[in-house]
Formats: C-alpha cells, sequence, structure tokens
DNA sequence: ATTTTAACTTTGTGATACAAAGTGATTCTC
DNA sequence: GAGAATCACTTTGTATCACAAAGTTAAAAT
C-alpha cells in the first residue's frame, strides 16, 4: 500500500466533509454549506478556496434575491474524489486482513 | 456523517501508514519501519511519538547485538485504530450511494 | 440613510510535517 | 586503544496549515 497515493488536498476533514456534501448534489450555496458544516465563514471559504485552486470545485456568483455563491465538483473533482474513495477502500481492505 | 469522528492522531499519510505496518505484526523494529516506510529518522519517531504518547504504541529498547528499539500497537491504539477505520469504510459507503 | 445579510479578506495564533544535521552510547575494526 | 560505524534519538529550522475572530465590500430591505 503507498499511502503517498493519499490526496492531501482531499484528505484533510474540512475539506473532506465538504467533498461529501458536493458530491451528493448537484450544486450547493455557501450558507447551505455553512449550516451543514458548523464551520466559521472564514474557515469554509478558505478549504473552498483551496479545492477551487485545485481545480475540484466550482464557483458560480449571482446575485437573486440577495447575493448568492454556488459551489459544485467539476468532473476533475469528481475523478480525485472517486480516487480518494479508492484509495480509502484499499487501505479499509487491507487492516481488515 | 459526522467528520469529527475522524482521530487526527491516526489521520495522517506517515502515522496512518504505521499504525497499518504496526497492525499486521506483533512487533516492529525501528529499523524495519524506517525502510518499510522510507521516512527520514527525525520524522518516522516524532510520528511514532506522537503515537506513544497518545498510548496507541508502545516502546521496548533492548540492545542486542546492536541497540534494537521495537514498538507495537496497544489494545487502546488496535481500538482506536479498529473505529478509524470503521469511519473510513463508513465514508466510503456514503461517498459510493 | 441606516441596517442587514452574504460573501468574502485579513490577521493572528498555534500546531505540525518534514528534512537535515548534530548527539550519545555501544560495538566493530584495525 | 583509537577511530569508524551504527542505532536511536534530539535539535533546529522552514514552511505549511487549520482555525477563529474581526474587519471589509456590496447589494437590498427598511
Amino acid at each position: 500500500m503507498d499511502f503517498d497515493l493519499i490526496d492531501k488536498v482531499i484528505h484533510e476533514k474540512g475539506r473532506l466533509a465538504i467533498m461529501t456534501l458536493l458530491a451528493t448534489r448537484s450544486e450547493w450555496p455557501f450558507q447551505d454549506l455553512k449550516a451543514e458544516l458548523k464551520m466559521s465563514d472564514g474557515n469554509l471559504i478558505t478549504h473552498l478556496r483551496t479545492l477551487h485552486q485545485a481545480g475540484y470545485v466550482s464557483i458560480t456568483k449571482e446575485v437573486l434575491d440577495r447575493p448568492q455563491t454556488r459551489y459544485a465538483v467539476t468532473a476533475k473533482g469528481r475523478t480525485a474524489f472517486r480516487a480518494y474513495i479508492d484509495v480509502l477502500e484499499q487501505i479499509v481492505k487491507q487492516a481488515r486482513s
């Protein structure tokens, strides 16, 4: 098992939680993520920026009633997330044997 | 899914690799761990100390031919590791659904 | 015009990973 | 017995990072 396969961008409690959420719906407004994750604004946005810079998350800014920024997983993000989950699965499998 | 269940002591690439190795045998000499993990002395020993301070790893020092320090998982460590692996499994399961 | 809300940015603290180099003790080699 | 080698550290330094708290900007509601 090569643990260097672990994607450090995803392998962080906060960002793993974000990616897991993002994977379940096509889009998430900032406020929803914040409510769900109970992170501070600063912390949440920093993680989102990190994911965005890695190309894993897209950002859509729009002003409807109030300004609303929506976040979504990109194709690249989905691939990376899937790969990360595969690695976790391998680790679980190995640990159970 | 509550990502705060993730044990930060184990949830680190290096220490996860160490725990995974330690779980496979009853005891590991320092040199064997080093050879297997390809970490620097300082990095390896720091992670081992972190694991030891958490009560997850025991240390046995002995001088045979050469000094040899052997590391092993404690009962507490085994429980924590199993719990961690359970969390990973939950994450995998959720991500796949 | 002031307040409120969303979405940031900035600042600061504290922890941590990691490498590289140094230390002390023991043993092997000559 | 002196010097080299080996093991297991420790120390030092750098760079990154998580996270909280407080400040900022812009738009909309009152």
